[in-house]
DNA sequence: TTTAGGG
DNA sequence: CCCTAAA
C-alpha cells in the first residue's frame, strides 16, 4: 500500500517531466488508470495533452483526454472551467477542420471525421454524459459544419479560419490554469518543506562517520548538489509552479548529498547516509518509480564496501546532464556511470548495478546495453511488450516474486543472487504448465460466447434512452430557466449506466442519487413516444401525456408521410452509410433498434427496417 | 415490438 | 420501401 502510494508520488513528479512523449503514451494506453488515484491519473491526462500541444499537434486524442479529465473533475465536484471548453471546442473544430484544410476537395475523409467526431463523440456528450462540456456549442456548429460539406460558402469560410491556432492557444490557457490549481506535484511540494530536514539529517549522518577526510567529496556533492537544482529547474519550468527541491550547497562545508527529488521517496533512496567510511556516495537515479525502491535496496544489502556508483537511469536530455556533468575526478573513488538512454521501453532504463570489487575501472560514458554491465551483475529486463506490465514486473522482480524471470531474461551473473533467495527457477515444466493454462483459457473463451456485444447495446440503449430525454429536455426547455436542472438530471442518469469505454465512470452515481428523482419528473414533459422501449420507467408515461408530444409527434408523421401512403424516398448519405457501417461494427449486425437509438440523431426518419434493408443493400 | 427475409 | 411471419 505505502508502496503504492510512492509510486504513485514518483509517477506523478515523472509525468510532469519533460519525459519522452514515446514512454509517456506507453505509460497512457498500459496503465490501468482507474487504479491510480485521480490526481495522478488528471496529471497524466494533462501531461499527454501538454506533450501534444507542445508539438503542435491538435489530435482527437486531446478530446479524449479532456473528457477524461473531465470526468475525474467532475467526481472530485470541480466545475468545468471556460478554458477547458474552449480547449474542447477549438480541438474538435481543428479536428474537423484540418481536414478540409489539408484537401479541401477531400469530402469523404471530412465526412467522416464529422461522422467520428461530431456525431457519435459530441452526440455522446450531449445525450448526457458531459453534457455541459459541449452543450453551449455543439449544436449549432455541427449544424454548420456539416453544412460545410455541400455548402461551399460555408467551407470556404472555415478553412479561413485558423482554428488550429485557436485551438492550441485554448489547450494551452486550459494547461497553464489547470496546472496553476493543481500547483506543484507531491513530491516536489513535499521536497520542499522536507529538503531541510533532510539536509539536517544528512548533516547528523555525516557527523556520525566524522572522520571523513572528504573534501574532495564535498567538492564532488556540491557539484551534483548543483546540477541537480539546476536540472531541476530546467526540468520543471515547463510545467508550471514549482516548489524546488534543493540540496543547496553547505556554506558550512558539510558534507552535502544530492538531494534530488526522486531522492526523497524513500529513505533507500537517493540520500545515502555514509555507514561506514568505505563507502562513499552514491547518486541513484531512477526515474521510474517501481524499481526505485528495491532496486536501491539491492544496492545497500550488497554493496557494503562499494565505491561511488551513479547509477544513472535517464531518460531525457536534462537527465543525462548530469550524467556528464557530476564526475567527481577530484576523488579517490571509482566512479561507475551507467547511462541508459531510453528509447525503447521502460525496463529498459533500469539498471541495478553493484561494483563487487573495490578497485574496478572507471566506466565512463555511456555504457549502452549489457555488455560492459554484466559482469558486474546488472538487472536487466528485455521484455517490451507492455511498459506498466514490465514495470510492474519488474518491481516484482527484483522484490522476488517473480525473481525466476531475472534469471530467465537477464543473464544475470547467476550464483551470487540466487544463492542469497531461494525463489522457484523456471523448468520447462512451469512453462509448460503456464502455456496449457493459457490455452485452456482460450479454449474457454471460444466456448462462451462472449457477453460484451449485448452488455454494451444494452448499456448503450439506455444511455440513449436518456439521452433522448436529455436533448429533448434541453430543447423544450432552451427558453426557460431549467436547463440546468435538466442538465444535472440526465449525468446522473447516465452516470448510473456502465459506459462503454470504462467502468470507472459509474463510481458517481451513488454521490447524486437525488438527482435521479428529477429525470422522472423531466421524463413527464417530453415528447418520446417514437421508440421508447427499454427505459427503466415506461409504465409511467401513459398517465402523463404531455401536450407537446401531441404536437410535435403527429407534424412528424405527416413530414414523413405523404399522400401516396408510401413514405416519402430519401437518399442514404454517406455519412449515413458510414455510421451504419460504424454501428454494425460496434453493435453487431441484427441490433438495428440499438443503433438507431445510439444514433437517432444520424439516422433521421429511419427505422429498424430500414437499417436493416440498407444493410442488406450495403453488403449485398 | 423487433428482426429476418421475400417482394 | 413495403409487407409479413416469427419470436
Amino acid at each position: 500500500m505505502e508502496q503504492n502510494i510512492q509510486k504513485s508520488w514518483v509517477l506523478e513528479f515523472l509525468l510532469r517531466q519533460p519525459v519522452e512523449d514515446q514512454i509517456v503514451s506507453h505509460f497512457i494506453s498500459a496503465l490501468p488508470l482507474s487504479s491510480l488515484d485521480h490526481h495522478l491519473r488528471k496529471t497524466l491526462l494533462l501531461r499527454n495533452i501538454s506533450s501534444k500541444i507542445q508539438k503542435g499537434l491538435i489530435s482527437e486524442k486531446i478530446l479524449e483526454s479532456l473528457e477524461l479529465i473531465e470526468e475525474i473533475d467532475y467526481q472530485k465536484g470541480i466545475k468545468i472551467s471556460q478554458s477547458m471548453k474552449d480547449a474542447y471546442y477549438t480541438v474538435a473544430v481543428d479536428c474537423t477542420v484540418k481536414f478540409l484544410k489539408e484537401d479541401p476537395k477531400n469530402f469523404s475523409e471530412y465526412n467522416n471525421v464529422i461522422g467520428r467526431i461530431w456525431r457519435s463523440r459530441v452526440l455522446d456528450m450531449e445525450r448526457g454524459k458531459e453534457i455541459h462540456l459541449v452543450l453551449d456549442w455543439s449544436k449549432e456548429l455541427r449544424g454548420v459544419l456539416e453544412k460545410a460539406v455541400h455548402d461551399v460558402s460555408a467551407c470556404d469560410y472555415i478553412i479561413m479560419e485558423d482554428t488550429r491556432n485557436d485551438a492550441l492557444e485554448a489547450v494551452g490557457l486550459f494547461l497553464r490554469q489547470v496546472t496553476e490549481e493543481m500547483g506543484p506535484s507531491f513530491l516536489e511540494f513535499t521536497a520542499g518543506e522536507v529538503g531541510e530536514d533532510v539536509e539536517d539529517e544528512v548533516e547528523m549522518g555525516q557527523m556520525d562517520s566524522t572522520e571523513d577526510p572528504g573534501t574532495g567529496l564535498d567538492e564532488h556533492n556540491r557539484n551534483v548538489a548543483e546540477i541537480n537544482c539546476s536540472d531541476i529547474d530546467a526540468d520543471t519550468s515547463v510545467d508550471g509552479p514549482q516548489v524546488r527541491t534543493n540540496a543547496s550547497v553547505d556554506d558550512q562545508g558539510g558534507v552535502r548529498q544530492p538531494v534530488t527529488i526522486n531522492a526523497l521517496l524513500d529513505d533507500h533512496v537517493g540520500v545515502r547516509q555514509p555507514e561506514t567510511m568505505n563507502e562513499k556516495f552514491d547518486e541513484v537515479q531512477v526515474p521510474f518509480s517501481a524499481s526505485v525502491d528495491d532496486q536501491v535496496r539491492v544496492i545497500e544489502a550488497e554493496t557494503i564496501h562499494e565505491k561511488v556508483d551513479e547509477v544513472m537511469v535517464s531518460n531525457n536530455a536534462s537527465m543525462d546532464v548530469q550524467v556528464g556533468v557530476g564526475q567527481p575526478e577530484t576523488m579517490n573513488e571509482k566512479v561507475d556511470e551507467v547511462r541508459i538512454p531510453t528509447n525503447a521501453s521502460l525496463d529498459d532504463h533500469i539498471g541495478v548495478r553493484q561494483p563487487e570489487t573495490s578497485n574496478e575501472k572507471v566506466d565512463e560514458g555511456q555504457v549502452s546495453t549489457k555488455a560492459s554491465i554484466y559482469d558486474q551483475a546488472v538487472v536487466r529486463q528485455t521484455s517490451s511488450l507492455d511498459p506498466l506490465g514490465d514495470l510492474e514486473e519488474y518491481h516484482d522482480t527484483i522484490s522476488g516474486d517473480t525473481y525466476f524471470q531475472i534469471n530467465a531474461n537477464c543473464d544475470v551473473e547467476s550464483s551470487d543472487v540466487r544463492s542469497k533467495k531461494s525463489y522457484p527457477v523456471p523448468t520447462p515444466d512451469v512453462r509448460e504448465v503456464r502455456e496449457a493454462l493459457k490455452s485452456s483459457i482460450l479454449d474457454l473463451n471460444d466456448m462462451v460466447e462472449d457477453p460484451l456485444p449485448d452488455a454494451l447495446c444494452t448499456a448503450a440503449t439506455i444511455i440513449a434512452d436518456m439521452a433522448k430525454e436529455g436533448v429533448s429536455n434541453v430543447q423544450s426547455a432552451e427558453n426557460e430557466n431549467e436547463v440546468d436542472i435538466s442538465d444535472r438530471s440526465v449525468d446522473s442518469g447516465c452516470e448510473a449506466v456502465q459506459d462503454k469505454e470504462g467502468n470507472y465512470r459509474n463510481l458517481t452515481a451513488a454521490s447524486r442519487p437525488s438527482l435521479m428523482e428529477r429525470n422522472s419528473t423531466a421524463h413527464t414533459v417530453e415528447w418520446d413516444n417514437e421508440s421508447e422501449s427499454s427505459s427503466e420507467e415506461p409504465r409511467n408515461r401513459p398517465h402523463l401525456p404531455s401536450p407537446k408530444s401531441r404536437i410535435v409527434s403527429p407534424l412528424r408523421r405527416e413530414e414523413i408521410r405523404n399522400n401516396t401512403g408510401r413514405r416519402k424516398r430519401k437518399k442514404w448519405s454517406s455519412l449515413e452509410e458510414q455510421t451504419l457501417i460504424d454501428a454494425v461494427q460496434e453493435y453487431g449486425r441484427g441490433k438495428w433498434k440499438c443503433i438507431l437509438d445510439n444514433y437517432h440523431e444520424i439516422f433521421e426518419n429511419r427505422n429498424e427496417v430500414d437499417l436493416k434493408d440498407k444493410w442488406r443493400n450495403l453488403t449485398k
